[in-house]
RNA sequence: GUGGAUAUAGCUCAGUUGGUCAGAGCGCCAGAUUGUGGCUCUGGAGGCCGUGGGUUCGAGUCCCAUUAUCCACCCCA
């Protein structure tokens, strides 16, 4: 137990935690570019937010929650997800008072009681943009846009983007009704699942991996057929400010977000081989949640991806990550009287901004090269009792196997940089 | 929450129908005549064979339970 991780947690070591630090700075790149400004809210917020923002009928809340009573009796969640706290944010600092839209990204832990699998963690990582204050198919395209540009950056391929439109307050009770009536005939032939989905959440019924149940919904009304004139104009602006940019996408009339917040666009996107867990990301308008959150009604779209999924999809690519971390340059003893002068001179590069290092476990001379070469140093530097007499040093170059004495202070001038 | 598989040194794994079965490779540490890495050779450290019961004269090797991991369902990132 002590030396035992819980159950659907990772620890991200040395030579891992680089490809992390590279998949958060393209990210953070294109968030820059894109206009997007970072937020970072708390990992627990009280339970109620969550509950209001995800939506009580849905898993997540139901039964994914990491959820305990703090010390004074109040009732916190680990957060499942990002919009929520974003929402509540930009409500409590006011953000609404400033120039509209506001557009944020965050990146961070989040957390679900869930049976862990290929892609699919207790504590997982998500980046996720939202935009508040802003209804127009421009900024639903760019969201999207931003998304792959992502992932383009990423280096990875055969993503696929579907997108769906799920109408709004107006055509969606309508859809919704429609959708009961083609399913009510034959409702005992579905999962129980999907029957217990038909009163609570009728749209979730076409989503359902059932293969019953997706004959049995082969022919159900689509939603895009139903929406009022607006929304599909609505929808039809959204794919045609992402044909101007040259992005596929394919539409999915199947694609659903269940909750009464969720709007107009929604979209996920799909990577192959890395499991059954293959969406990569998603997203959505959800111009109901602001208000559903006690604040103004205000439009919203947002998006989230699964670092951890995204992290799989390029190993499975296998996708090129920069170089580990090596020293420019090791400083090696030769005797033990250069202790002092060894750590002097490590101390004047790392001064001058190279990244050096030295033995601190008092090994021979030959184990410091060893180790030196386990390291992967570029260089080392050698001081022995000649070179202490004659204020020298041996500059060993790694690669070549080349070394020369010189002066310490004509090192830089050798290892360069 | 449901189902299946797996659990032997830091890592990848061997261990036959229960009776020297506690091993290999890699990694780690140290040497190969006294100031030098990457190759080679030699040696060393390291395992309550996931944990707890049971069967047996005797169990990594069979049975049960438990925990963890992996995969899938559900759902999602």
């Amino acid at each position: 137990m002590l030396t035992t991780k819980p159950r659907g947690t990772n620890d991200i070591i040395p030579g891992e935690v680089e490809k992390w630090q590279y998949i958060e700075d393209v990210i953070r790149d294109v968030c820059r570019i894109y206009g997007y400004r970072e937020i970072r809210t708390p990992v627990f917020e009280h339970t109620e937010l969550f509950k209001r923002g995800v939506g009580e009928t849905t898993d997540i809340v139901e039964k994914e929650m990491y959820t305990f009573k703090d010390r004074g009796d109040r009732s916190i969640t680990l957060r499942p997800e990002g919009t929520a706290s974003v929402v509540r944010a930009y409500l409590e600092n006011n953000l609404h008072a400033g120039p509209q839209p506001v557009k944020l990204y965050y990146i961070g832990p989040m957390f679900r009681y869930d049976r862990p699998q290929a892609g699919r963690y207790r504590q997982f990582h998500q980046f996720g943009v939202e935009v508040l204050g802003a209804h127009s198919a421009g900024i639903d395209a760019e969201v999207m846009a931003m998304a792959m540009e992502v992932y383009r950056r990423l280096g990875l391929k055969d993503l696929e983007l579907h997108i769906n439109s799920l109408g709004c307050p107006e055509c969606r009770p309508k859809f919704r009704s429609s959708l009961q009536e083609f399913f009510r005939p034959r409702l005992e032939e579905f999962c129980p699942t999907c029957q217990d989905r038909f009163e609570r959440n009728p749209l979730r019924i076409l989503d359902c991996k059932n293969k019953k149940c997706r004959q049995l919904a082969a022919g159900a009304p689509a939603i895009l057929d139903c929406l009022c004139d607006r929304c599909a104009a609505f929808f039809e602006e959204v794919k045609r400010h992402l044909e101007e940019l040259g992005i596929d996408y394919i539409v999915d009339k199947n694609l659903v977000r269940g909750l009464d917040y969720y709007t107009h666009t929604a979209f996920e996107v799909m990577a192959k081989g890395i499991g059954a867990q293959s969406s990569v990301g998603g997203g959505g308008r959800y111009n109901g949640l602001v208000e559903a959150c006690g604040g103004k009604d205000t439009p919203g779209i947002g998006y989230a991806l699964g670092l951890e999924r995204i992290l799989l999809a390029m190993e499975q690519q296998g996708v090129e990550f920069p170089p580990p971390w090596r020293p420019d340059v090791f400083v090696v003893t030769a005797s033990p009287q250069a202790e002092y002068a060894a750590f002097k001179l490590l101390a004047e590069l790392r001064n001058l901004g190279y990244r050096a290092d030295k033995d601190y476990n008092g090994r021979s001379l030959k184990a410091q090269m060893k180790y030196a070469g386990k390291l992967n140093a570029r260089y080392t530097v050698i001081i022995g009792e000649n070179e202490l007499e004659n204020g020298t040093a041996v500059v060993k170059d790694m690669i070549t196997g080349e070394q020369r004495e010189i002066t310490r202070e004509k090192i830089p001038e050798i290892i360069g940089r």
